[in-house]
DNA sequence: CGTTCGATGCACT
DNA sequence: GTGCATCGAACGT
């Protein structure tokens, strides 16, 4: 079944956790695409450093402070679009960034969407942010849209669940100090899970 | 194996 | 004009 509203409108630690073993499901006429969600991140409040609502309501970031349930999609990087659930009551602005999915249906169709080297293994295909909204075939004209009735959306499907493991969220350089990142223990669709390799990767400081 | 850096577009100042 | 909630190629050990 797909997700209720009431899902998302709870405190977004609980619906990131939560989120963890739903299935991330994008239907178009030509394929269904979808994942099993191992990995996510909460972003919660104009307090919290690195939630795109820290500088107050603006147009970008308007859907944070809308209803829950729907999604938050926007370029980063100017090349990858990273899928957020809009969580908490109406006038709360925060969000979950799904991280990485283990793919279910539609491995071709992401495989092409996605132009993979055959060689590229399952559990790579939509490990990442922008890596999974391209394998899935998501972009900015699906933000805002609403995660419980439409062709984008979450479903429970009664997976077994996962053991969770929290640590701090990546790729940013403010808020470290929440561990609000979480995934399924153990899960190799995770993104960094090489360790060494890819979780050391750091943003170059400028020098004086 | 580890680390660095360029691609690329838009919101915000 | 600056700085990102990233990715992967390229380079040095």
């Amino acid at each position: 079944m797909t997700l209720p509203r009431d899902f998302y409108a709870r405190p977004t630690l609980e619906v990131a956790a939560d989120l963890i073993g739903k299935v991330l499901v994008h239907e178009t006429a030509r394929a269904i695409t979808s994942g099993i969600i191992v990995e996510t991140e909460a972003y919660i409040g104009e307090s919290d450093p690195a939630c795109h609502a820290a500088p107050g309501p603006t147009v970008r970031n308007a859907p944070l402070y809308g209803p829950p349930g729907f999604a938050y999609v926007y370029l980063n990087y100017g090349i990858h679009y990273l899928v957020n659930a809009i969580t908490e009551p109406e006038g709360s602005p925060a969000a979950v960034l799904i991280r990485a999915l283990e793919p279910l249906e539609g491995q071709a169709m992401m495989r092409r969407r996605r132009q993979a080297a055959a060689s590229l293994s399952a559990s790579s295909l939509c490990r990442g942010p922008g890596n999974l909204s391209r394998a899935l075939g998501i972009s900015l004209k699906h933000n805002r849209s609403d995660l419980t009735h439409s062709t984008l959306r979450i479903e429970d499907r009664g997976l077994v669940r996962r053991d969770v493991v929290w640590g701090p969220r990546v790729g940013i350089n403010v808020g470290v100090e929440h561990a609000w990142r979480c995934y399924a223990a153990g899960s190799e669709a995770v993104s960094l899970f090489k360790p060494g390799t890819r979780a050391s990767r750091r943003r170059s400081q400028p020098s004086g």
